[in-house]
DNA sequence: GGCACAGTTCCATGATGTTCGAACAGTAAT
DNA sequence: ATTACTGTTCGAACATCATGGAACTGTGCC
């Protein structure tokens, strides 16, 4: 599979997501640091850039696929870049309750 | 450090507990059917050798170490045995709602 | 005391995750 | 077309975790 940036990037249909797998992904600080900032208010879309603070692109690539492949982010193309948001619906469809309690954690 | 089976083990205070800690050591599958297994009711309290179903004593014992020092789970001496509990109330107070999230998830 | 039992710790092995530079591929501008 | 920009993928070094057998220790029973 090539280093395409703007393919379609599999994104797991709701009913799949693995409740370990969500957690495993939440249960690293940079990675729930992500998550925090595109909690920040609704419909928070950010460039890959823009999230996880100051580190090499491909450390947060990396970041950003354990967290899309557990079903907890969303990432599509716009533009020349690519829009990283929070699939915050599909997860409290399917797991009530389990975002809130992670967001709502006193850092 | 010996091998003594009945020292007090290290239970972090609760103000200590670490969100992605507790979430990592929730993101295992035998040490989440550990946890779901102690939340069977009120005041499980159950020795070692039946939670986690089959498995090596040895390898049980290092995911109850990984609940145990995330803060998760209780293991206290007991007459020749331990005995395992889930810390609840205490986790209760730390992260609201995140147990039980994680316990009315689907499986 | 001696023995069986429960469970932790030690150790080694393999699997998995993290980090980051380098190479690569779309996109959009000049 | 060339160039700059964004972000993914590859590859390799390193770290961490999972697994399970062996050794060991506190406890209770004989």
């Amino acid at each position: 599979m090539p280093a395409t940036v703007h393919r379609d990037l599999a994104h797991p249909d709701v009913a799949d997501l693995a409740l370990a797998d969500v957690l495993f992904a939440l249960s690293d600080p940079m990675r729930l640091a992500i998550v925090r900032q595109l909690a920040c208010g609704p419909l928070v879309e950010l460039p890959c850039q823009e999230v996880g603070g100051p580190a090499p692109k491909s450390t947060r690539s990396h970041h950003l696929k354990t967290l899309r492949e557990a079903g907890v982010i969303r990432n599509v193309p716009h533009g020349r870049e690519r829009r990283v948001s929070l699939r915050r619906a599909e997860l409290d469809s399917r797991f009530p309750g389990l975002l809130d309690a992670v967001l709502s954690a006193a850092p």
